[in-house]
DNA sequence: CTGAAAGCGCTTACAG
DNA sequence: CTGAAAGCGCTTACAG
């Protein structure tokens, strides 16, 4: 679902019939808090006072200066007081995603958005694409901006370019993954748990050749769903074949060659795990070309839409990643608010819900 | 979809088992320019020309200054740096979405990031929930931090504040919804036509009775789609009833109480035109739920994943969210780079998907 | 409570 | 090509 490439219409551009007024070549200067002094004939320092309410003024200076501020239509320049400002605080907070687009980071970035907001802090947000390098320039060029903090979901396998940023007081939080070489907080699901959880269950409803369908093992999370696959197929007595195990690089399009390859082969498998969300709804596609969807079964890592509507319904494991997110902003704002402790490791807890696709047996083949 | 108010489940906690070094009770000062160049042994001007490479420095004073970047982890602050320099750009934009895990709206934030990021321009993001003084907040919080422009769905009714910031050069572009009581770009679909579209197939199909489920009629994009839904009806003979028409405030929710009572009703409706994502998804799932899919014909306005493994397949219109966020990105740089010209309005098309749902005839029921 | 001055970390004329 | 000085728009001690 990485939107890139994608094909666009062709726009109907039209005019607005409403013409501007002349505009000058160059802009005009915009007010500062001096021309704002100026005018209500004041200090700048009591301006400053008025416009951050920090301290008491005589409230009719007060009321001059919001009356100049409003005629002048003065907007407050942040970056140059966070510049000379005591806390050196941006109020502003960096997210480095594999995709903004992808429906499970959005719901991750709501959960930030969610927590930041009631304390008032913006967010950079910003896709990776699982590339190390655009991780790490995304991150340093949040830094260049002086952010507070960084949620991260890592692509990079070495996170140390941040240990100085964290020594001078920058927040860190890694989310879905956790981080490498770097000491700090974390907020993941349990990929492990989750991955067994839907393999038992699939071995529960009778199948021993079950395909594993995940992002590259060198990603965490699919790492840890491939963990949790392996030990739930030695613990139900499930066939070890790495014949059943893949990682389509490209998702769509390798998740339908392998799918119909699997099935083709000549012991293919009676069920299939797909870790992950993108995984999930190529191999769908490709199970209901074939006409096949009430014959294989399947369970999914991460839930998707509509889902209970399909026939048959598809059995998930689901993480909660609204969840995901608010932990993880949390977990920076205590950091904020001071706590020096020990780095902390949350792991939420996914749920099974079976909906038909998992619970197909074998002998329906 | 908003994510707010849903449940979590309690996560385990987990403390690291890499003991982390003591930590000084205060952050140790970020290393500046100044300290780069006393270790460097140059001038504080000469570390400015070699970090920002703008001019012509000796190779050899080069070396150094690097060197001394390195060993010190300088990073630079491009905040400060903002402040003095001529063009005064902050090479950051914000971007104002109703909601920023709608998955309509995050592809319209990917298609801005893919233009943005060939610039090197940063994005901030918020979620303005439809709410006219959280979409004001926003805008003016980021402006605080003086972004070069702002990408805005509109909630609010009037943009008029924003006046004075496009006065002073600020770039503004309108996605999805255009903006009122100012003058800017803005970019939109065909809303009226893919409603017409819609609502065209489906009386091609043999209905007359059909409803209507959209958003409250002063976002412009339901009014748009309701005007196109009035137009196509009165083109095809159509029937024109009041009771026909809703516009469930709280989507889920109400979409559900909504569809039960119009098909419980003395002279129900043959078929449905859902006029947004969210809309679509719960309606399909009351449909689902009352047995009445392939007996009440719907057609959506926003594709969502999985339409075509439905049965029956939902048929939709679609829009390009990533394309219409790669337009307004392009018309807002295109200010940036110095277009002085009339404010431009840009329709994109919408696609007609039949897949089932809209095919079914009134006599099904 | 108020104002003049210094200074945050940079970039930019200005001399050399 | 290089450096000393001024200044970007603010906040913050410091006097009064």
């Amino acid at each position: 679902m990485t939107a890139t490439g994608r094909g666009e219409p062709s726009p109907r551009l039209q005019q607005s019939d409403t013409v501007p007024a002349m505009l000058p070549e160059r802009a005009p200067r915009r007010p500062t808090m001096r021309d704002v002094a100026a005018l209500a004939g004041v200090s700048l320092s009591t301006v400053s006072r008025v416009v951050s309410g920090s301290q008491q003024v005589d409230p009719e200076l007060a009321v001059k200066v919001d009356k100049a501020v409003e005629m002048l239509g003065y907007r407050h320049n942040s970056a140059a007081g966070n510049l000379r400002r005591a806390d050196r605080l941006s109020a502003s907070i960096g997210l480095v995603f594999e995709d903004v687009s992808n429906p499970f980071f959005s719901a991750v970035h709501r959960g930030i958005e969610d927590v930041a907001r009631t304390r008032s802090v913006l967010t950079f947000a910003g896709s990776s694409d699982e590339n190390p390098q655009r991780e790490r320039e995304l991150a340093e060029a949040f830094l260049g901006r002086r952010v507070d903090g960084l949620v991260i979901v890592p692509a990079s396998a070495d996170h140390s370019y941040l240990a100085r940023d964290v020594a001078a007081g920058m927040a860190l939080v890694f989310v879905d993954r956790p981080p490498r070489f770097i000491d700090a907080d974390a907020v993941v699901s349990d990929n492990a748990g989750g991955a067994r959880a839907a393999v038992a269950h699939l071995a529960d409803a009778g199948h021993r050749r079950i395909a594993f369908l995940g992002d590259r093992p060198d990603i965490f999370t699919a790492a840890e769903r491939l963990r949790g696959y392996r030990e739930a197929l030695a613990q139900h007595g499930g066939e070890h074949d790495d014949a059943l195990v893949h990682h389509p690089a490209f998702r769509a399009a390798d998740v339908d060659t392998t799918v119909r390859e699997l099935l083709a082969g000549a012991d293919p498998p009676t069920a299939l795990f797909t870790g992950q969300n993108l995984i999930t709804l190529a191999a769908l596609q490709t199970l209901h070309e074939l006409g096949l969807q009430h014959t294989v079964a399947l369970v999914g890592f991460d839930d998707i839409p509509l889902a209970a509507l399909l026939q048959p319904g598809v059995t998930v494991v689901a993480q909660d990643p609204y969840a995901l997110g608010k932990h993880a902003a949390e977990l920076l704002f205590s950091r904020l608010d001071g706590y020096r402790g020990p780095s902390r490791r949350e792991v939420l807890p996914t749920t099974l819900i079976a909906r038909g696709s998992g619970e197909i047996s074998p002998s329906a083949r």
